[in-house]
DNA sequence: TGTACATCAGTGAACGCGCGTTCACTGATGTAC
DNA sequence: TGTACATCAGTGAACGCGCGTTCACTGATGTAC
């Protein structure tokens, strides 16, 4: 048993309605944005009383900020494992975009709260948003210097183009998200097309030479 | 004087009251998402009475809806002029992209709108705006086929290619909505960004065969 | 052109409702001895 | 191990407020003759 994480049951119990609240909010938005939602609304969907939200979050305000991160976490998960199946994979976008698709399944909530926020009214998620998308965008852009030709790009150049790979993923992620779960086809559209988005910036990448 | 257009001193006010609620509502959602605005507030800033809405709108969502279409024929305007300004320049990239800055700048509110709305809490303003980019993306997928290369491609790679410049310039248009208006070096650095981003794409063109 | 009536954009009072936040509380869990 | 006190997650009543929508109205503009 550890000594640091006794986690006594009052603490547990704690940390479950706070969880509880997280998951109530992401359910709701589904179909509201952030700006829409009210804390009584959350807390009744939570199976709470309206005042025991603030044993947890100073307001609303601070609960979509820890939404931010629990979905980040998504995200950055999905590009360990788009790392690791892309080491191994001959086809590395069609590698890409199966992962991409996959976790915008597994995970629709938290892309889709990201999507909605991205621009979205409160300026404290905006800012929390991009700033995550930043650091992802260098992250990937680092990733890339192992492929042949991106080897001897400059950083600025690998950032430019992880910042479109990242793009045109994010606008894939939400047209999928946006497609009606009984068009399958439609859905097979969107990934054929990104795919062949992918594949043009590729096959630009050898003929291109920084300014 | 015209026989149709007498409009009568009464249709003419009528008129402006309805341009003061649509420029009213622009206005308060620089700072507020579409779902967090309220009618009252719509009317306060409007200088009108709450009723006095109803005279012009059956309720928000339809006032929303007209917001889609006004902000659409800005972006209308802005592909003409784009096709305009690329056939007699010898850079289209640049040329492009100076019309997409010169119109977020002249045109903030509307493309923040959409940028806003695109995938926000009220369903029928997500499948307006979606509707719209779509037309646009077909408007601009036919314009492309006076282009050296692009003459031979299919239907569906034009489309396809259409949809990947409209991501890239709807992502730099928020992007450039973003930033903050005191710090001109780092739109300067998004400019070049988008630039370079087309060029990567466009030297991939010659090098492209459909699957 | 002048008059009598119709239209209708905008008003102002009123309604019931859900909201965020405060406060004093309860009773189960945790802690010290 | 047993007891006495402290902690604190969640409760329930209460508040003042802005909301969307209804309704009967006013008075300027439009229309018919």
């Amino acid at each position: 048993m550890g000594v640091t994480s006794v986690a006594s049951a009052r603490r547990e119990r704690k940390q479950q309605t706070r969880q509880a609240l997280l998951d109530a909010a992401l359910a709701l938005l589904e179909t509201r944005s952030f700006d829409g939602l009210s804390l009584r609304e959350v807390t009744r969907r939570a199976g709470v009383v309206p005042t025991a939200f603030y044993r947890h979050f100073a307001g609303m305000r601070e609960l979509g900020l820890a939404l931010v991160t629990e979905s980040f976490q998504t995200l950055r998960r999905m590009l360990r494992a788009a790392r690791r199946d892309t080491t191994s994979s001959q086809d590395v976008i069609d590698a890409s975009v199966r992962i991409l698709i996959r976790y915008v399944h597994e995970h629709r909530a938290h892309f889709h709260f990201i999507a909605r926020e991205r621009y979205s009214g409160v300026p404290a998620l905006r800012q929390a948003i991009r700033l995550e998308i930043g650091l992802l965008v260098r992250e990937l852009a680092t990733d890339l210097d192992r492929f042949p030709y991106l080897r001897e790009w400059s950083s600025d150049d690998l950032r430019m183009l992880a910042e479109l790979l990242v793009n045109t993923m994010v606008t894939t992620a939400e047209a999928i998200l946006e497609t009606p779960p009984d068009r399958p086809e439609a859905e097979q559209e969107i990934i054929r097309t990104t795919r062949n988005q992918l594949r043009l910036v590729v096959v630009g990448i050898p003929a291109w030479r920084s300014r």
